[in-house]
Formats: structure tokens, sequence, C-alpha cells
DNA sequence: CGCGACCGCCCTATGGCGGTCGCGGTGCCATAGT
């Protein structure tokens, strides 16, 4: 950062250059990439914070061609990782591929057993901790290990994808290749836990700004869901979309698609996690392709998605975290126009965070039940499948059945289980109190009086460079004042939109008749 | 944590009320059994 480059470094850089015109056409590195690949050209561990749209992939697809040997690429989802490797194929590399649980069991031996073929292999942490798996790229040398959406791995390896804590053993096991950890989104805390989790050495850090400056920020404090169901189609109605409503639940996300499909006739759908892989896939694309003014979806949605016309994010309930929020705003407008994210928030709501944070873990009875049939030979950590529906069976969640296998498995024998009791409490206390803290500094960004854009800044140890029209609530934000400077364009269904505004007086009308 | 679904109670009606209980969001992979 800022030093001078050597010849060696320039040269390097000069040849990625070339890379980057030959391969992907373009004339020059964007903001950040440059940085990244140089130190990883150097054989640096880098962490890169770069928002999505940056060109992320760049930062490992180019120094693929300049380094010997496999780029592995740790990515979190089938979905995106069929992605990327799609991408790569079109640009006309042959020598991509993934490795994941949904090929078939010879194919997968296949690609293991041609891996020097193979410039790019994308896998998901799970299917790296897979001994044969393991053993065959221990015998290959790999150029550069990338952990793709590395947030994940402080988001979810705790509880939730636990593989994700491997991943510093796993590339230890296979020579310690350098390695590259990318993100869109990571507050000090969680960038501190990535780098002790992945056992970065010496890492170079490339830190862009997470400022969307051509997003408008508003929080809208209700008192009710009815409230927030009629200010969501009064906003609707006025502002540019497409757009997509974040709810807690997979519940609301139907229910108020519904609503909106009725009341507004906006093409509009709902997505979550208990749908099938198939129909997901349906309606990602049809809101790729713009067939869909507004996606109601849970948190599932949004990674590794890249449509840069997003115009509209709306919170229906708020995110358990601040770098939640910031990614899932993020999605907006991409395309440098002007965007708008606009939150609901009524008090009740914590009850869904609070819910899910009590969901992650098992409670001291089940714990201390769990682990006196362990010590009485009734309960077996050999047999995990086992293990972990006997778990379920009587009430725990599957994050929390997994939460105790992950963390008796390795006690050790000398242990009793009063002092393991202890120590598991000790765990569940620590990763609590991490993410009650995360939802208290939520809740402050929901109930601050002063600028959000300062606000969600310092979060991220950035401040504002300077004042922007189209800021937040708390710098006089309207939403009259925003559909002046944004009008809603006549091209997205003009019938339906005037046929809400006769709705909406009938509804008025029925409600003070009510009255 | 707090919601909604469900149950049982009231005691002669098909409803309303209060208590209890379970559930809630994110996704990999395996393996057993057809």
């Amino acid at each position: 950062m800022g030093r001078l480059m050597n010849d060696h470094e320039s040269d390097l850089i000069a040849q990625a250059r070339d890379i980057l015109k030959k391969k992907f056409g373009y004339d020059q590195f964007r903001s950040g990439q440059q940085q990244v690949i140089q130190e990883v050209l150097s054989g640096h561990d880098v962490f890169a914070m770069m928002p999505t749209g940056s060109g992320k992939s760049i930062c490992y697809e180019v120094p693929g061609y300049l380094l010997e040997g496999i780029v592995l690429i740790i990515s979190p989802l089938l979905s995106l990782m069929e992605d990327q490797v799609n991408q790569l194929r079109e640009i006309g590399e042959k020598n991509v591929r993934a490795l994941n649980g949904l090929m078939h069991p010879e194919e997968r031996s296949r690609v293991l057993a041609h891996l020097r073929d193979i410039r790019f292999l994308f896998i998901s942490p799970e299917m790296l901790r897979q001994h044969s798996v393991l053993t065959a790229l221990s015998r290959v040398k790999l150029s550069l290990f990338v952990v793709d959406e590395a947030h994940c791995v402080s988001q979810w390896g705790h509880d939730f994808r636990p593989d994700y804590l491997y991943l510093a053993e796993i590339r230890s096991h296979l020579g310690n290749p350098a390695c590259l950890a990318v993100t869109a989104t990571a507050d000090e805390r969680v960038r501190e836990d990535i780098v002790r989790s992945l056992d970065l050495r010496a890492v170079n850090y490339v830190l862009m700004s997470v400022d969307r400056r051509n997003i408008a920020l508003a929080v809208h404090k209700v008192k009710s869901s009815e409230e927030k169901i009629e200010e969501l189609c009064k906003l609707l109605s006025k502002v540019q979309l497409p757009g997509i409503v974040y709810c807690a639940g997979r519940d609301w996300t139907e229910k108020i698609a519904d609503i909106i499909r009725q009341k507004l006739g906006l093409r509009t759908a709902f997505y979550h996690g208990g749908m099938e892989a198939v129909d997901r896939r349906k309606i990602q694309n049809q809101f790729l392709d713009g067939q869909l003014d507004l996606l109601c979806c849970t948190n599932a949605f949004g990674m590794g998605i890249n449509k840069p016309d997003i115009r509209l994010v709306v919170h229906f309930h708020f995110p358990a975290t601040m770098n939640a929020y910031l990614q899932e705003i993020g999605r907006a407008s991409r395309d440098g126009k002007q965007g708008l994210a606009i939150l609901y928030y009524a008090e009740q709501d914590e009850h869904y965070p609070l819910g899910f944070i009590d969901a992650n873990f098992p409670d001291d009875t089940l714990l201390r039940q769990v682990l006196r049939e362990l010590d009485q030979g009734l309960l077996k950590l050999e047999k995990k499948e086992t293990f972990l529906t006997s778990l379920q069976d009587r009430g725990a969640s599957e994050t929390a059945a997994r939460f105790i296998f992950e963390n008796v498995r390795f006690v050790t024998r000398g242990m009793n289980y009063s002092s393991i009791f202890e120590e598991c409490r000790k765990k569940i206390t620590e990763r609590r109190s991490v993410q009650l803290n995360e939802l208290s500094m939520m809740k402050r960004y929901l109930n601050s009086t002063t600028c959000r854009r300062a606000f969600y800044l310092s979060v991220y140890n950035e401040s504002q460079s300077e004042k922007l029209d189209l800021c937040c609530d708390q710098c006089g934000l309207s939403l009259e004042a925003f559909e002046r400077a944004c009008p809603q364009t006549s091209d997205v269904h003009p019938e339906q939109t005037l046929d809400w505004h006769q709705r909406l007086a009938t509804i008025f009308r029925e409600s003070e008749r009510d009255i």
C-alpha cells in the first residue's frame, strides 16, 4: 500500500494487465483489483473487502493464469459455484470444474483423478473435508487458496456450518498455499475473526469503502404489521422498481407476495429456503431477467446475485446484524443510479432475531442429558446421523444438535462430563453474547437520531466524506423528496398503478366507515 | 422472546376465552432403504 513496486513486481503487474486484456477484454484494473492481484502474485495472504460488482473474481482469475498450480475456490453455495464455473467457461476457459455432492460419484472421481488438468476448482468447505478429496488435493500443487464470501467463515462457521472452521487446518494440510479471503462486508470484529479462523499470516488488507452513496436510507418506525403493509403499498406505488422485500420468516414472504399481487397487481414472487431448488432457480432467473417487479424473500436470497438495476430494498423485518443489513441493502443499484433502502421497524420485531439466536444453541437441560447419556454409552458419537437425529427428536434444532456434536467430539478421554458441560456452556455464552452484541448494534442503528450513513460508516471505522442530497431520513430525506428526484417511470404497469389509487381510495372509505 | 395454533373448558352452543407448547433462518453432505 503506497510502497513502490520493485522491477519484479512491476513486471508481474504488466503480465497481469496482459492477461486482463487477452482473457477478459478489459483495458484497466478497477479500483482495488491491482493491489489485490499484486499481493497475491507476490505470494502474500490477502484479506480483501470489496463491494460486490467491483470484480472480485478477477482478483483470483488473473493470478490463475500467471501462477503455477490450481486455484482452489471455496464457495458457500452450489448455485453460486455453478454460476462461477459458467462465467469462466464463457470466456473460453475449459480447465474449470466444480466438485460437489450433486455430481455423480463417478464424475467426482474423474475430477479427482485428473486434477492436474484443472486451473480453477470450485468446492464447498464440506466437500473439502472428505478424505478422498483432501488426499487427492494434497498430491497436486495449489497456487492459491481462495475463500469467497469470506464473511461466511465468521457468520456460519461457529454454528450453522462448522466445516468453515476447518479451513485453516485443511490449508495447512495442503502445504499452506497463499490465501485470498474476499467479502463485501466485514466490520473489524468479523475481519479479525476471519483472519484468526483462516490462520492468515502477515496478512495484507485491501479494504474498500462500504459506503454506497447512491443508496438513500430510511428507517420507518411503525406500531404494527398492518401499518407496515399499508406503508409498503404506498411506497411501491411511488418509487422505482424492481425491488426486494426482506422478511424474517418464510410465511411472511408468501403472505406479502400475495397481498402485493392482489392489491397492486405487481409481478411479485416469493423466495425462501423451504422451496425446491428448481423453483428457487426459476424465481431467481425470472427476477434477474426482469420478469418480476418485486421479490419477497428471507435472507436466503441474494448471495452471488448481481443484478445491476435493483432500485429498492425494503426490510419488512430488520436483520440480526449490521453486516447482514449492509450486505442486503448493497444489492440495490449496482449500476450507480439512485436507489432506496427502507426499513420498517416495529419494536416487537425483535423476537425474530432473539428466537434465532436461541435456536442456535442447546439449552442446559438437553446438554446435561446428552452428556450423561454419552457418559453411560447410551448415545454414541461414532454414528453421527443417529446422534443428530436423536437430539432433534428431543426438540433441538439441527444447528443446536450439531453444536453439541462438534463441541463434544474432540474432547479428550480424561475429561469428565461435568467439565465438558462447563466448556460447552462457556462457548454458548460467548457466542450468544457476540450475537446479542451484534443485535444491539443493529438496534442502535434503528433508534439512532443522527445520520444513518454516518452511523453505519462508523461501524466500519469510516467517516463520511461529504453530505449527500439524498442521504437518509435523519438528514431530511422524505418519500416525497425522493419521489421528486427519482420519479416512477411509467413503463412499469401504469394501468395497475392507477388501479391502485382507486383501490386505495376505496380502502380509505371503508376504514372511515369502520370508525 | 413472542407469535399462532391448538386444546379444553365452560355447561345446553357453536363461540369465546385462557393456558400451553412449539417454532422460528441461513445449506452443505451422507447414508439407509426402496
